[in-house]
DNA sequence: CACATAAACGGAGGCGCCTCCGTTTAAATT
DNA sequence: AATTTAAACGGAGGCGCCTCCGTTTATGTG
């Protein structure tokens, strides 16, 4: 196992100059931000202006504002995926289950504008229910798993259950109550879900 | 059955001014053509500027450029559909039939670009294929009919059978030779269809 | 025919999209 | 440190979208 390439090679392809880099984070970062104030229908102008760049810049680093858009719902995706871990660190495998459940159901339901613009989740849906991968499908799955682990909640229920359970309540029509709501069928959920002592 | 309204009621609601109604079947007309000629995409500006009215005034007929997709891709399914009875009386059943097949596929071929871009041919496939109505289906199943009847054709082909043949065919890749293959293909299930002597 | 009026017209104007290309700059080379 | 050069920047400009509102006109009424 030795001799590979002479010199370049380890950081695989595309390097990104300091400057290019720094700018197209800002730019996320941004995104980001004006997609969660004002939906995805956001002038892109705006956003080059607020990251403090040209327009041309935006367009080089996402030439479409679909791939834009993209990256934001990754990254925050990823982000959410990241949460579990934190939160089970943090609280009870119970509670960490449930907090954890609110905050995929607040934020998939926020981009739900989004996805039918863009036809994203649409895509990643199925990535994100029926098949088996998913980082998010994995996060719910850990935290499951644990909890039940040390008893708190019961242990006949598949993740896959649970997703649906899910998806059927933030799909709930829109409204002022939405998020009281969406608590109370989360806390009902976990009332079925924990052990009785 | 009498005494309905006092006066006014024949020709329904929306009673259009002269002029209002020749502008706005002028712009049908011209979009129909700039959309064969350009795609869904054409400048809706050259469409107004083509037809001889200002801007503000196709924007009052059509308020999004779907509005005027629509309207466009429904005016031309019915002439389609109206071009069966012309056909069965100029031809016989069989080649009726066999051309009527031809346009089909040759017009919805070219409405592809349409389809995607609008999901409109996503909802009325439905109700063009495997749904009970529509005016396409309607054509089909008389012009099958009669040429089953009058024996030109077997009688054992239902009309939902030929229709996602058909279907099978429109979809297959754009390419130059695109014409000739769809009409081999067109004549190979005539050869089908017909009955021998 | 003259008049009134609601219907329809049309285009200027403001905004956002996206491209193109002259200028700037990070970073490799000497 | 100076030089080179390819990468990255940025914004002007052209185009299309869509709205808004002052002007024109078809049509019903006296």
């Amino acid at each position: 196992m030795a001799s590979a390439e002479p010199k370049t090679a380890p950081p695989a392809q595309t390097r990104l100059r300091a400057d290019a880099r720094r700018n197209r984070d800002r730019l996320i970062e941004v995104a980001a931000a004006a997609f969660a104030e004002k939906g995805v229908e956001t002038s892109l102008e705006d956003i080059a202006r607020q990251a403090g760049v040209g327009i041309g810049t935006l367009y080089r680093h996402f030439p479409t504002r679909e791939h834009l858009v993209e990256v934001v719902y990754r990254r925050e995706l990823e982000s959410l995926a990241a949460a579990a871990t934190e939160l089970a660190g943090k609280h009870s495998p119970d509670m960490a289950l449930e907090e954890w459940m609110r905050r995929f159901v607040g934020y998939i339901a926020t981009k739900r504008g989004m996805a039918n613009s863009l036809r994203i989740l649409m895509t990643s849906n199925s990535a994100l229910f029926s098949e088996g991968s998913g980082l998010i499908r994995g996060a719910l799955e850990s935290l499951l798993k644990t909890a039940g682990e040390q008893g708190y909640i019961r242990r006949d229920i598949e993740t896959t259950d649970l997703m649906h359970a899910l998806s059927s309540i933030y799909s709930i029509p829109e409204s002022p109550e939405w998020r009281e709501r969406s608590h109370r069928l989360i806390g009902l959920l976990m009332d079925g879900l924990r052990t009785r002592r």
